[in-house]
DNA sequence: TTTATTATTGAAAAAGATTATCATTATCAG
DNA sequence: CTGATAATGATAATCTTTTTCAATAATAAA
């Protein structure tokens, strides 16, 4: 998706949702839609300050809730840490970090559905979701050194 | 892996690395490799001083630090946290955690290399590792609800 | 066994990350 | 414009994890 029609859209649906847009939470909209790579709150309270000098960090926290909560960024788990936010995928996908700089695409992977029936059939257990990811380093990292 | 030949494993590779075998590491030795559920270091805790009465929280924080650095241990990421211990899989294998009591099981999967090569191609990424879990209700969890 | 070395321990404090509180401000419907 | 109230940012409070440090205990050497 566009970046411009990222942030149409995630305006939109704050809208829609009842949220008011502020100046802060545009900032971090803004910030989160355009990045290629997942932020943390602080990663995103700093950039998101060039736009918006007053932000607070817990503004930065808050708006990463809702829009975590509207399904529209996703948090991203890591080998070294947990509190990163990426936009999400249209549709189920699994997603490639780069373990340097962050740096994230999403990929249609195979069908892991029946994988997970046989698990589940297998364990006895009852499937609500799955995890799929690779790491490694992504190309401009792999230039940088 | 039997239990016992587990705690036997992990003692003799804590003390051939040059660690000593004291009564509050072994207590959470004992409790992790014990253990079908991934345990966070407070869980790991309360458990190991039924064993060890005098332990401490930051005792409990330095053994999972070394058994998750001689490979006894993964550290198991999931939705709602990322600091639970498990005992690790023998070769690599997949993870099926429960998401209401973290009971954990490995799985042998399909063979992602092929997927691995494709995504490594396709995004020019160079891929170092993956994660391959699957959430949902164990069979216990399911009857006592 | 006894002793000396030093890794390990637990308590307390510190650091970091996240969340709650609250008076002030700014958005938006009317 | 104006009023209702959602949202903000500063501060404080929590929670988790790490650091510091004197006392203790495990191990190797005598």
């Amino acid at each position: 998706m566009e970046i411009n029609e990222r942030t149409a859209h995630w305006t939109q649906t704050l809208q829609v949702s009842g949220y008011r847009l502020t100046a802060a939470r545009l900032s971090v909209v803004n910030v989160i839609a355009a990045s290629q790579k997942a932020l943390n709150p602080m990663d995103a309270y700093l950039l998101a300050r060039q736009e918006c000098p007053g932000l607070g960090l817990v503004t930065v926290y808050r708006t990463l809730e809702k829009l975590e909560e509207l399904g529209l960024v996703v948090r991203v788990h890591a080998p070294d840490g947990c509190g990163a936010y990426l936009s999400a995928a249209e549709g189920h996908e699994h997603l490639i970090i780069c373990t340097h700089c962050q740096r994230a695409e999403y990929f249609a992977g195979d069908d892991l559905h029946p994988l997970m029936d046989r698990v589940a059939a297998e364990h006895g257990y009852q499937i609500q979701d799955h995890w799929l990811q690779l790491f490694g380093i992504c190309p401009e990292c792999r230039e940088n050194s």
